[in-house]
DNA sequence: TTGGACATACAAACCGGTCGGTATGTAAAG
DNA sequence: CTTTACATACCGACCGGTTTGTATGTCCAA
């Protein structure tokens, strides 16, 4: 209804502008941080000057939450696939996210980087708003795999006793960690090893078959 | 010889002065990130006037870099306790680092962040000087945990083949992912929770005797 | 022709960094 | 023991440029 777009040239695009505008913030973001990146640099990585900006966005802070929660989206469609396939044996489901994340750390074109993990570590210690939209991704990552462990639990016994929100949550720790490092020590084999480090965790919490 | 300063008065005082620069720094950056401090505002909190503070340091990075290196010593002074008490068996020195970082976790005066870890995520993409200063101090402490981890290997015998140079990069992983987490979240009880479960993990590296 | 989608121009604050100057300490010459 | 000469520590005004945000104009689609 609201979107028609059938003409070949559509010049006007209001949603696909508020788009470019946010994955323009989200690459650039990823490198520089919030406060190391300006509106004009955003604006002119777009393609856009500023009254256009101020157009879609009311103010710099705005745009840096809706990139985050763009993110957010972006990696829950990420993982869906290992999430939400309810055939597979959970731990298998597991392994599929692993699989996924070492694939994340695979694509060659940008550094592997969170803009969560960022935008946690810059802002969410005087930022309120910022802090709130990174703890709800959070949350809902940790949420997933905490679900995931849980339903492995029912299948396969424990080797010992666990509480699958904590894993999950040390799962999620040792993601971000690994991240962080993996960008500063230029290494993304280090996040692969930790990931496969995590792997071998999950698989050790419960009874081989 | 050149340091007398028997008086009792010692008005002027650079290398106390430089100090208290680094010192506020780090107060500051530790809340708000490289970018997001200004110059002015580090002379305000230290007392000190903008002349002043280019007299001590040529440019902002090389402050950012002086308080990076100063927190690093800091660290190791903090682990020191743990980490050079070659009289322990080396396992048992690794459960006493693993009670000073829940130790860290409790100073309540202010939040348990890390400086390193707040400007690898925001500077070592894009600054070559903050990325090598960073993955200075992150070497540093890997190789201290995996000096430990090795000599436990000799005291113990592994359950499973382990590389301790890896476990020490998944350790300081989880624990600088946990940091992260744990302001976002507004939870140190996370982090502890956290810092439970790697301890674990480690002792299930060893077997029981 | 009206309103949304942008561009242009501008404002006001703030940024890192410089500069001229001053206060203080030191050391050697007289 | 002064006096002179110089180095160090620090101050605060200032500069050019950048920052976020606003006010206004234009153009196109419905």
């Amino acid at each position: 209804m609201s979107k028609k777009a059938t003409s070949t040239k559509r010049e006007r695009d209001p949603a696909a502008t508020r788009q470019r505008l946010i994955d323009a913030t989200v690459r650039l973001m990823v490198q520089q941080g919030f406060a190391g990146t300006s509106v004009d640099q955003i604006c002119k990585e777009a393609g856009m000057t500023k009254g256009g900006f101020f157009h879609h966005f009311e103010n710099k802070e705005a745009l840096g939450i809706a990139a985050i929660e763009w993110w957010g989206r972006m990696g829950t469609a990420l993982y869906a696939e290992s999430w939400q396939d309810s055939t597979l044996d959970p731990l298998k489901q597991l392994h599929r996210m692993f699989d996924i994340m070492v694939g994340f750390t695979r694509r060659n074109d940008d550094a592997v980087v969170c803009m969560v993990g960022m935008m946690s570590q810059e802002m969410s210690a005087t930022n309120p708003a910022f802090q709130a939209a990174c703890e709800k991704e959070l949350n809902l990552w940790t949420e997933n795999v905490a679900k995931l462990l849980t339903a492995a639990k029912k299948l396969h016994k424990p080797k010992t006793k666990f509480d699958p929100i904590q894993v999950a949550w040390l799962l999620n720790s040792l993601w971000q960690g690994s991240m962080l490092i993996g960008k500063t020590c230029r290494s993304q084999q280090l996040i692969r090893d930790n990931l496969k480090l995590a792997r071998d965790y999950v698989d050790g919490l419960f009874q081989a078959n």
